[in-house]
DNA sequence: AGCGACATGTAAGCGGTTACATGATTCT
DNA sequence: AGAATCATGTAACCGCTTACATGTCGCT
């Protein structure tokens, strides 16, 4: 399972709160690896039971108490082992190229116009990304971590934009066979 | 959910049983969107109660009894419906690149070995892929179904290809900067 | 007065996977 | 004798999403 794996992660960086994981998760590998904040706070009790990390109780009087996690030697060997075994490709899940395969039921103008939307939203994600997200990479490390981390998270980075603009040029490649989609 | 509308769009082409069915994605639409038998059985029980579908009991002497299903016309308006609504782009779930971004863990070798076996999966991928796919659709084509839907089909066998080769170069690509990762 | 940041969690439900269960026929 | 194909389904579980629930502090 990756989440556990991730917090792992996040928590050799430094002991941190579900809150504090959660805003981890949104600002570094949220694009290919989201996850809910319920999901990280029943997580967390899951893997403070199997010995991975553990709970400290740290309270507070202007604002409410934490709870701060830290990884255990357990949680470590546990993260190096993961990382070193090799994953099954992820299955892709793709609505999209659903309603592609079923286009027959389609008029013309309705098929290019489903090409048409999601390049559209493709173009809008892409602008997203390449704005918001380097600054944030920036942010973070100016306040630590090492250039060897970093440069693996640009790689990540790198990945989603590349892909984006691999999908992006393939449906648009697409869109001009389609004019010559047969009628019958 | 897509599950239910490309059962749908399989009934348009001529009335199925939950085996038929089970069939048929598995030798179309899977590598973008599979489906498991017990999934199906379930669905189509659930969409009979919508009114989308409707099941006929078809009784047989040498083998055991089906259950056929056909397409009624609410189901072919939300079908259509569906087919022309823009959905949303999918969330990425890639395990491996929760693996890339935590291997500031590993050692230099560690993390070259976490590229290559990547690589390595995507290669087998591809030639399961180009070998295997192209020969199902001639066989089904040869059995009936519009050039259209052929050439929609053709897409998304493409688009498979094309997302494999990619990401196959983008990471042999990658393997070529990482021997610069820094060291601290 | 209202909103956003801080900080914790529970509950219900949904889609999907894996395992279990049955049983006949046909091919090797 | 054993495997594959035909054909149906149930049950348990798992990961994830959405909604609900509570309460303080600081800023505008």
């Amino acid at each position: 399972m990756s989440l556990e794996h991730a917090i792992l992660g996040f928590l050799t960086y430094r002991p941190l709160s579900g809150y504090d994981l959660k805003k981890f998760f949104d600002e570094s590998v949220r694009h290919f690896w989201s996850a809910t904040q319920s999901q990280i706070y029943r997580t967390l009790a899951r893997m403070s039971e199997t010995g991975w990390i553990e709970m400290e109780h740290i309270e507070q009087e202007d604002r409410p108490d934490r709870k701060v996690y830290h990884i255990t030697n357990e949680g470590r060997d546990e993260l190096r082992h993961w990382l070193t075994t090799p994953l099954d490709l992820p299955a892709i899940r793709h609505k999209w190229l659903v309603q592609v395969f079923f286009a027959d039921q389609l008029s013309d103008e309705e098929t290019i116009t489903l090409f048409e939307a999601h390049a559209e939203r493709l173009r809008q994600k892409l602008a997203l990304f390449r704005n918001g997200v380097q600054e944030v990479v920036e942010r973070r490390f100016t306040e630590g971590g090492s250039k060897r981390s970093r440069r693996l998270w640009q790689f990540t980075l790198d990945y989603g934009i590349a892909h984006l603009e691999w999908e992006l040029q393939w449906i648009e490649n697409a869109l001009k066979d389609l004019r010559y989609l047969p009628s019958d």
